[in-house]
DNA sequence: GCCTAAACGTGATAATATTCTCATTAGTGC
DNA sequence: GCACTAATGAGAATATTATCACGTTTAGGC
């Protein structure tokens, strides 16, 4: 039975013990006096509170190199995630192998979330399709969109979108350069 | 001379007006009354206190999937970063071409970084390398990791690690489908 | 030129998040 | 079995962040 202290978490994380046992029990994770927290249990709450432990399906739109490291990434079903679909827009992509998944033609997009029921789409698209396409995926029934272009798309009020803006990242490089 | 309020600014991101008038207070940028902030003088100032006027070389190290698609990204240099070299372990990698730049071998790494005072280092290789490979970069001059594996490295605490570590995101998205 | 209204800048206030303090609990060694 | 120590959990205190309220500034209309 091994366990963990919120000390140990919180040096790793370097963030204050304290916030780590409130988090814990915010979310219903208890320790035990003199020796903390189980580690199972932890992983344990983690995932049922996160909601890894519900898979889902997702497509994937844009077999372009981004596309095609999303694709080849094998980490994905630990959250939950299934991409059970790749579409392109490039008659010369469509029918091509990524990953071991055949890219399907954009005609039949609508129809497959329509059939399949996903909910869940990420975008890896030149960004001047993303608005255009946004649309196109929201009338078919698409509740979340993992974004991947760097524009920020409009969306009916119960659509999640979550920006995977990278160069956020950047912004923080480069003000860590100039300071 | 086309101008923007702090309302419609707070409006698009969703947050309050104040916030943006207290944000661009802090960074020098003043507005008028009755019209709100000059364009062009927000842009200029928010990318001066970023630093992206400033450029600065980086060396990206994986000519996999992700550093394709990385490199094939031309949006960068608006952040100042230019990206002037790609390495790889593979040697059936090195030589070849990824968007314009010939993949060198990892044994030209620390030579090249120091003779070019190279600060930034890309990481897009298998997680199971990170640590050594970034222990190296270290030992050889570089000041900031961009770190797009799913593992966390430790660094002297004069280099700056910036995770990338999509999987944010996924859980984001797995929290909503499961709330 | 003066009045009005829209928008800024800023100090006060409210809300939130973090850290401190300490009583309580549970292993460890004698 | 009992004292001792390491760790939790919870409430108080503190620090930080966000919002409100209001005086000030400036373009536009009469």
């Amino acid at each position: 039975m091994k366990t963990v202290t919120s000390a140990q978490i919180a040096e790793a994380l370097d963030i204050d013990a304290t916030q780590v046992r409130k988090d814990f029990g915010a979310i219903g994770i208890l320790g035990m006096g003199r020796v903390g927290f189980e580690v199972c249990e932890v992983c344990r709450g983690i995932r049922y509170v996160l909601g890894f432990d519900q898979t889902y399906e997702g497509v994937l739109i844009g077999a372009g190199h981004l596309g095609a490291a999303l694709m080849a990434y094998d980490g994905f079903d630990v959250y939950g995630l299934d991409i059970v679909a790749v579409f392109d827009n490039d008659p010369k992509k469509v029918g091509s192998n990524v990953a071991g998944t055949t890219v399907k033609s954009m005609r039949s997009l609508k129809p497959f979330i329509r059939k399949h029921h996903i909910r869940l789409a990420i975008l890896t698209t030149p960004a001047a399709v993303s608005q255009q396409l946004t649309d196109r995926l929201v009338s078919a029934g698409i509740k979340a969109i993992w974004n991947f272009t760097p524009t920020r798309v409009t969306v009916p009020e119960d659509v999640l979108v979550r920006n995977e803006h990278i160069s956020l990242g950047l912004s923080q490089i480069a003000y860590h350069f100039t300071h």
